[in-house]
DNA sequence: TGGTTCTGGATATTAGATGTCCTGAATAGC
DNA sequence: GCTATTCAGGACATCTAATATCCAGAACCA
């Protein structure tokens, strides 16, 4: 049970541009902050823009931006925009291979265990879905509150 | 994030077992009953078997039971068995990477981020913590009466 | 003793995650 | 218009982990 890696660079991305609203930063300058592979990060980005949740421009002084309010971001939107929205246990129904199965049953709806791991899944999504990008940026104002400026110094004076 | 198919099988099996109690269940019935591959739902069930969910024994008239009262076993039990205790979250510490990192620092309890994940995936393992193997059976029971009746016959009748 | 079954390591196969590259479209500045 | 920059996204290459098979050894029963 292992989640994509860049979700983590995805929500990292986002508490760093909610720090510098207004300003496209490219892929590139992103990527460099915590030594990323440009390529691949780019290709995360890309899906929180199909996601709505960055907004991207082409063209130089292109680059992406949070496409919303951060209080209106939540993780569970930055989880499902890179890692999909399938739950992480797989009913395969095996229920069908078994003796009096009922072909036309849908046994994700009956059978218990699934029920069971689905609902703890369901509980996990909705816990992340109530906290925000916000939520997270406040807390860590909070724990250093040098951190939004030395964020904001460090990319401008990255160069190239 | 997709967690094993083994846990799954392995659920199945334990509830499967619960109807067949002092009995040794071989992995090849176990595995006929759903199809599966035999020789390697055997390794799912050597590993319940060395987690302490189930106990076996060799050679013939050997096999697989219930090691302990189904009352005893939660769905994390099987799930942290088959799948192991890693979380689904990789914090791989990328914070190291980025400008004023602490490299004594562990990002894993600081971070804000990792907390929020980890606590999220901390209540999804504590729900699954909560539900045992005969709280499913006892619900498989109230839905459908015949079944425990009907796996015994089915295992009963099954030969080679 | 012989047949059955679990144990565990070695190995093969496949799918998915990770990472790179390249072409094309959009855009800003000249 | 021209050029340089950047995103968009498809095509690939690589690497890792899940899935699956096989076999030699140990345990066990009759
Ligand atoms: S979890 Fe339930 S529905 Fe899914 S395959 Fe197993 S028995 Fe069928
Ligand atoms: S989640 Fe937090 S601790 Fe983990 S790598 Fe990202 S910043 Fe570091």
């Amino acid at each position: 049970m292992k989640m994509n890696e860049g979700v983590e660079w995805a929500m990292h991305s986002c508490v760093n541009l909610s720090w510098l609203p207004g300003e496209a930063v490219t892929a590139k300058r992103l990527a460099a902050f915590y030594d990323l592979p440009t390529a691949y990060l780019n290709k995360q980005l890309q899906a929180l823009t199909r996601a709505g949740i960055l907004s991207s421009t082409s063209g130089p002084k292109g680059g992406f931006q949070l496409a919303r309010d951060p209080r209106n971001i939540t993780l569970l939107d930055i989880l499902t925009a890179i890692d999909g929205a399938d739950d992480a246990f797989r009913c395969t129904q095996i229920l069908k291979a078994g003796p009096g199965a009922d072909p036309k049953a849908d046994y994700r709806e009956v059978c218990l265990v699934s029920q069971a791991m689905r609902a703890a899944e369901l509980n996990y999504r909705r816990e992340l879905a109530g906290q925000t990008i916000a939520d997270i940026v406040t807390r860590v104002e909070a724990q250093s509150p040098a951190a939004p400026e030395n964020t904001r110094t460090w990319f401008a004076n990255l160069k190239s």
